[in-house]
RNA sequence: GGAGAGAUGGCCGAGUGGUCGAAGGCGCACGCCUGGAAAGUGUGUAGGCGGGGAACCGUCUCGAGGGUUCGAAUCCCUCUCUCUCCGCCA
């Protein structure tokens, strides 16, 4: 969300910015308008404040001195002047809904180093801060070659047997799975191995959050009140409470409403949760196989930063999420997301995108985003900066996933399987899998 | 689910209708003291909004929202959260 004093300051800066976003036609005068206006109510309802205040602080006066005639009479004369204070304090209040409505589904500026686009197909390839092609070539592993042509996660002979949609959809419908076996067992200890690298090489703290959240963590992290219909809603007391679409959402509200000391940060949360998704808006897509599902499990990562520290914290996040998959000898390439493509909250995005031999394309495993103080003014998230005497500033918040479970299930299965339908175990993943170097043999 | 108690500044805590944005303490900042530090000591130390070039001034905020009143941290109502006891329960 933004300041409307910094718009005010920067009209001109933020008009042009604006306009970099996807079907954003709002302009800084429309938001100086409803500004002015409420500037104007504050003017005139101070002003007559002011004068009940001093008026009430002489009946006090008069009061103690048993001066009760003067009392009386001031009491008259406020009682005639403060007519217009409910009806101002009623004015004030609805301008600023009106001004904070306007001003919370404008989604946030890229910065300068965003590419300018429409979809994904202007998304650019990323290869580091100071990296080339053939220096991300050398960290990241290669493709795989097969003998055979590879299957789709869904056709490989492990999981034909142990990846059950029927059974799910019996339960629950469309969109859910139910993971059996070896199977099962793989997917916890990838969601296991993740966490455990970024608790123990990255420094991030790890946390158990809930999974049910209320309207205004929602709000903090920019999912209300614009994608209300992505999430999932229970009925709780007269209110509802939301199934969690990403642990972003209580991951970085643990800081909402708090004035932190510049001392304790950065501060780095991971947690391994549950996600729900509506999907409402993608009916039909990847409706195959399990790429797509209400329910899937991520890895998440969270860093709350000074304004100075966040960009080195994004291309440091970049890392810790690349080495989920460096570590798994899986191919994949970085996408920084271009304008049209990125999500609301973002001023920059990178995509990490793992190779699937069965489709024989790239897709979505994990999304790293900088978001500035945008969640931070939503949220009421401010730090105190050390030394001299200085007022609070927001913090910057970084969230991304490192990485999603159920993606980098599919991955793990398409990238090893064998020809006899088996699949090889990454040496990463063998101590959570009691030493199994394959699954699904004969 | 029933009964009761509570929510005050970065933290702890006093304050039951007027001069209270709020005692005191801790913490923090800057000084004094010291060879240096600790201790001691002095001063300062909330945030939002509006006005102003600035110094500064005004206003709002004592969990949130309403109300009573000339005037509310203090009285009333609703809500949220925390704690204690009882019940239930993984």
């Amino acid at each position: 969300m933004f300041d409307i004093k910094w718009i005010r300051a920067n009209a001109e800066a933020f008009d042009a910015a604006v306009s970099r976003r996807k079907n954003v036609s709002v302009r800084s005068s429309d938001l100086l308008a409803i500004d002015d206006r409420r500037r104007e109510i504050i003017v005139r309802l101070n002003e007559a404040q002011e004068k009940r205040n001093a008026l009430s602080k002489q009946i006090g006066q008069a009061k103690a001195q048993k001066d009760e005639a003067k009392a009386q009479e001031l009491m008259a004369e406020v009682s005639r002047l403060k007519d217009f204070i409910p009806t101002g304090e009623a004015e004030e209040r609805a301008v600023e809904a009106e001004l904070r409505a306007a001003l919370s589904v404008i989604p946030n500026l890229a910065l300068d180093d965003v590419p300018q686009g429409d979809d994904e197909s202007d998304n650019v390839e990323y290869f580091g801060a100071n990296g080339t092609a053939e220096t991300a070539a050398r960290q990241r592993p290669a493709k795989p070659s097969f003998s055979f042509a590879p299957k789709e996660h869904y056709e490989i002979g492990v999981a034909e047997k142990d990846m059950d949609f029927e059974v799910a959809a019996k339960l629950s419908g469309s969109r859910f799975v139910v993971l059996k076996g070896q199977i099962a067992r793989l997917e916890r200890a990838i969601g296991q191995f993740m966490l455990d690298l970024h608790t123990t090489e990255h420094g991030y703290l790890e946390v158990q959050p809930p999974l049910l959240v209320r309207d205004d963590a929602l709000f903090g992290t920019n999912q209300l009140p614009k994608f209300e219909e992505d999430l999932f809603f229970t009925p709780h007391g007269d209110s509802r409470l939301a199934l969690i679409p990403t642990a972003e959402v209580p991951l970085t509200n643990m800081v909402r409403e708090s004035i932190l000391s510049e001392e304790e940060l950065p501060l780095r949360f991971a947690a391994l949760t549950p996600c729900f998704r509506s999907e409402a808006g993608s009916a039909g897509r990847d409706t195959r196989g399990m790429l797509r599902q209400h329910q899937f499990d991520k890895v998440e990562m969270v860093s709350i930063t000074t304004a100075e520290t966040s960009i080195d914290e994004h291309e440091r996040m970049l890392a810790c999420a690349e080495t989920v998959l460096q570590r798994l000898g899986l191919h994949y390439r970085v996408m920084m997301l271009c304008t049209g493509d990125m999500g609301f909250g973002a001023r920059k995005t990178y995509d990490l995108e793992v190779w699937l031999p069965g489709q024989d394309t790239y897709r979505e495993i994990s999304s790293v985003s900088v978001c500035g103080d945008f969640q931070a003014r939503r949220m009421e998230a401010r730090y105190r900066p050390s030394g001299e005497k200085q007022a609070p500033r927001y913090v910057h918040t970084l969230n991304g996933s490192g990485t999603a479970v159920g993606r980098c299930l599919i991955a793990v299965l398409e990238n090893y399987q064998q020809e006899d339908g088996s699949v090889l175990i990454p040496e990463a993943l063998q101590p959570y899998m009691g030493g199994l170097t394959s699954i699904g043999g004969k």
